[in-house]
DNA sequence: AGCGTGCGTTGAAACCTTTCAATGTCGAGG
DNA sequence: CCTCGACATTGAAAGGTTTCAACGCACGCT
């Protein structure tokens, strides 16, 4: 034997075995080899058991990037999230990465972090690996560059958004439903002045569930609501929020809080727990998302759910067949939220 | 011009261009094209800027897959988590992200999910990968595996554990004066009675926090320390080891509890408040982490911050010394946890 | 005029896998 | 005995980038 299988050469060196190593050694051709490995049936048992054993002697590793030239495509599927350290979106991953698992599709996990150049790097990259699809939840302005992605023969989803809706299918949840359960939650819990805490104006979500309250308002009698905007949406915010909320004299101050997401909303209990207010006797919170740290919080926090797994699962099923079938139609799959009844709203 | 730059062929397929094509347009050689793209500097202005007007005319996109079929090697670094759900990892690899992305080298991230199997396959996308280098924080026996690939020339760091320190370098946090910290803090404060949650005993983090727990009891008067053991650490076995102390005598009940980590804190927190008991009056709960939600919980948990971006800076430090010159010595980067106090361990 | 130098550019080779038309072999049926 | 078909295996081509020895040219020096 010439060949060493510690994969070390004299010169201590990385070496690396290809497919000509294995047939040379194993006395074969190379198609043989590459038969072997992707279509072991048509291969003489005898032939499969023999090669299999000096791939396993000679430490073989196929080599993907040489795969992927040849394929013209990276089996892989990119994702862009907004934001890593939110649950809500390592949720959404992990459901997308247990869908593509089970089509032994790798996840390329990019984090634009909410900055668009960043959000631009992640785009370079993908295209550069000429990923076969990409799940993205938007930040700048990158309709034309979706576009041109997707004209080169890229699958492309948008998440938890309804960004260019005529062009792109896309998965989200409907926030208006969300909206209103939570806010007849808290009205039929007795609660007449509601304050909505979250922001930017701007998102579709904060509109949506925004508009939602207030018609839910409307159709009440004596029920008054009053919009906080925040410019982020982390727990920060949700402090900040509260203490504006505080300074209001008695009358007008909120007897329930409902906060964008979970985030805020632990940030206000934080803050009305810190000033002697009593949640939920004095003020409601509900949250929105129903992260785990929800229902573990001193308080248990509550939330409307977003199904986070499914979300992801959707985008991923949803991906999967353009890619299979570029010319699958245009889809819009919406998702219902659900209300989660937590202490912080009882009474 | 025959070529179409809307990127799509008369019958609707994806086409790619390649140097080739670009080299054709542009009048010169492909050694050239390439030579714009990797070494701009070589290039007389003149044919320079021509060049890059036609890549951007034709919408030339570099294949990575050839790239790195050529070079031998993906400038990604892989890193294989315990688990993206818990903020810790997100945060450890946020550091590693920062620190690669000025090296214009991507992660690849994998989560194990604590899972010998899904570890063990990602080690088999990243060898196909040729990754430049691998952080994992080990879940089953992989020590050989890690041996392998290393031998094939791939630089290894191990994260928040030591294991086969022998062989390879690592970064982590010093768990021992973690444990004197936190212990030496509740017990300044007057508490007598420890308890100690966390598990399962075999995690060398558990032990050596707790091993200082009760190095700082030894050297104390009248402290007792109670060892709690759970399989897993998260929130759900907070709530279940707090059952089964309210079920001891009164006694024997603890005035503190210092847990394994802050998800487990949380719970022990919830299912404190749930029970009836005030925190930090009848018991204090110190965590360990400090994840942003330890500060937003409605009682702002104290905690023993561990420096997680630095963690992963340093990680990705050692990598990418490994990465330039696979000789560098075994090194072990050994970071200083700090006391964080808040409200749940005052008075 | 002749020679040498330096610079910009060239073009073929190499990286490794997969595919597929072609080749070879064996057995059954006529 | 010959033919045909079925089946297993072969080997070359293709895929896109980078590298590097070689080439050609212009300029300066002798």
């Amino acid at each position: 034997m010439s060949t060493r299988s510690d994969g070390l050469r004299p010169d201590g060196a990385a070496r690396h075995v290809s497919v000509k190593d294995v047939a040379a050694a194993a006395g074969v051709s190379v198609g043989t080899v590459s038969n072997v490995l992707n279509r072991p049936e048509k291969v003489l048992p005898a032939t499969l058991q023999h090669v299999l054993g000096v791939i396993d002697e000679l430490g073989f590793v196929r080599n993907d990037a040489a795969r992927q030239l040849r394929a013209g495509r990276n089996r892989a599927v990119g994702m862009i999230v907004l934001d890593v350290r939110n649950p809500f979106f390592t949720d959404v991953a992990q459901g997308v990465e247990e869908s593509l698992g089970r089509e032994r599709r790798p996840l390329i996990l990019g984090n634009s972090g909410q900055d668009s150049a960043r959000e631009s790097t992640y785009l370079d990259l993908f295209e550069e690996q000429r990923v076969s699809g990409l799940l993205i939840t938007p930040v700048g302005q990158v309709l034309p560059r979706l576009r041109r992605i997707r004209d080169r023969g890229t699958a492309v989803v948008v998440v938890d958004r309804k960004v260019g809706s005529r062009e792109f299918s896309s998965v989200s949840v409907d926030d208006r439903l969300g909206g209103r359960l939570a806010a007849q939650h808290l009205v039929d819990g007795g609660r007449r002045r509601i304050a909505f805490v979250g922001g930017p104006r701007g998102l579709n979500q904060v509109k949506h569930r925004l508009a939602a309250t207030e018609e839910v308002a409307a159709a009440s009698t004596g029920v008054q609501v009053r919009f906080v905007e925040t410019a982020t949406m982390d727990a920060d915010a949700g402090r900040r929020a509260v203490d504006e909320l505080l300074a209001l004299g008695k009358r007008e101050r909120p007897d329930a809080i409902f906060a964008a997401n979970d985030l805020v909303a632990l940030g206000a209990l934080q803050g009305l727990t810190l000033a002697g207010a009593r949640v939920p006797e004095d003020v409601a919170i509900i949250g929105y998302d129903d992260i785990g740290f929800a229902a573990s919080a001193a308080i248990p926090l509550s939330s409307v759910r977003q199904p986070r797994e499914e979300l992801g699962a959707a985008a991923a099923r949803i991906l999967l067949d353009v890619i299979a079938d570029p010319a699958t139609k245009i889809r819009h799959d919406v998702l219902e939220p659900e209300l989660v009844v937590r202490r912080s709203t009882a009474g």
